[in-house]
DNA sequence: ATATTTAGTTTACATCTGTAATCGATTTTT
DNA sequence: AAAAATCGATTACAGATGTAAACTAAATAT
């Protein structure tokens, strides 16, 4: 079953999702006190983003006396597989592979995170290629 | 030498970019031409996002006659790889080495580059920890 | 030489984003 | 019970972004 995340989120609303993520039920408040340690944001700023979260049906609400309890269904998961694929359209396929391999080199990976790299590289073999196809409209690109 | 690229690039304006990129010297023309493959922009369109990306300081101009040769000091790859480090901003460190294996998984990849993986993964050994550090705010993740 | 095309510059304009103040209804505190 | 804090809803407002028309001067085509 895919799940097609369509809507997006902009980088401030992002912050709020990364609480309901978190939190799995929340409120206004609790999202209030937890972004507080990384923004400073007034309180006013955080209830237009949960607004705009949930006019963008991102967010649920289920009231609880005066206030809401927020949540959501959709997958964290999702959200970032869809902006990584939304910042590999704009390079060359044959360059996916290097900026992986950059990717991985910066990065600060377990010895558990290497071990599931390798084994998923030892399964690619079967369908790797030995050029990968440019997809880039002529003219984008140098191949 | 550590190059930092501060200025950004919307959507609209990396389209005209990777033309630059491809080309190095380009004009106007060319770089419309180009893009009508893949956008229904009007002329007017791309008249404008060179018009920013001149003013942002990222395109340069060599004028030659009436019109100018457009040009960039800049790199696509610094551009990715700030833009790659923004979205990875948002994910818990934990995270990062799944998200790095599902890239590889649902990329094509060459022998080639899967050696190349192979390679800085051995290399990776020496620096990998037992566990991942998480860098969340408190409530932002569930470390 | 005149009409047409083209390049760059200026102006436009709706929507999105970041950031917030204000207001009215409650809830909590004193 | 009166005052203060809080919640959600409405309004605000500047800057970014996508998309483009108009205008002006120069180049090209007829």
């Amino acid at each position: 079953m895919t799940m097609t995340t369509d809507s997006n989120i902009t980088e401030s609303e992002w912050e709020v999702m990364r609480v309901v993520w978190a939190q799995n039920k929340t409120t206004s408040k609790d999202i209030r006190d937890i972004i507080e340690n990384k923004k400073n944001w007034k309180p006013a700023t955080t209830k237009t983003l949960i607004s705009r979260l949930v006019d963008k049906g991102i967010l649920n609400t289920e009231k609880e006396g005066n206030k809401y309890i927020y949540s959501t269904d959709l997958k964290e998961s999702d959200f970032l597989k869809s902006t990584l694929e939304h910042t590999f359209d704009n390079i060359c396929n044959k360059d996916v592979g290097k900026i992986i391999t950059d990717l991985v080199s910066k990065s600060t990976l377990s010895f558990r995170d290497i071990e599931e790299l390798e084994k998923v590289l030892e399964m690619k073999k079967k369908d790797a290629v030995d050029e990968v196809p440019c997809n880039c409209v002529p003219g984008q690109c140098n191949c």
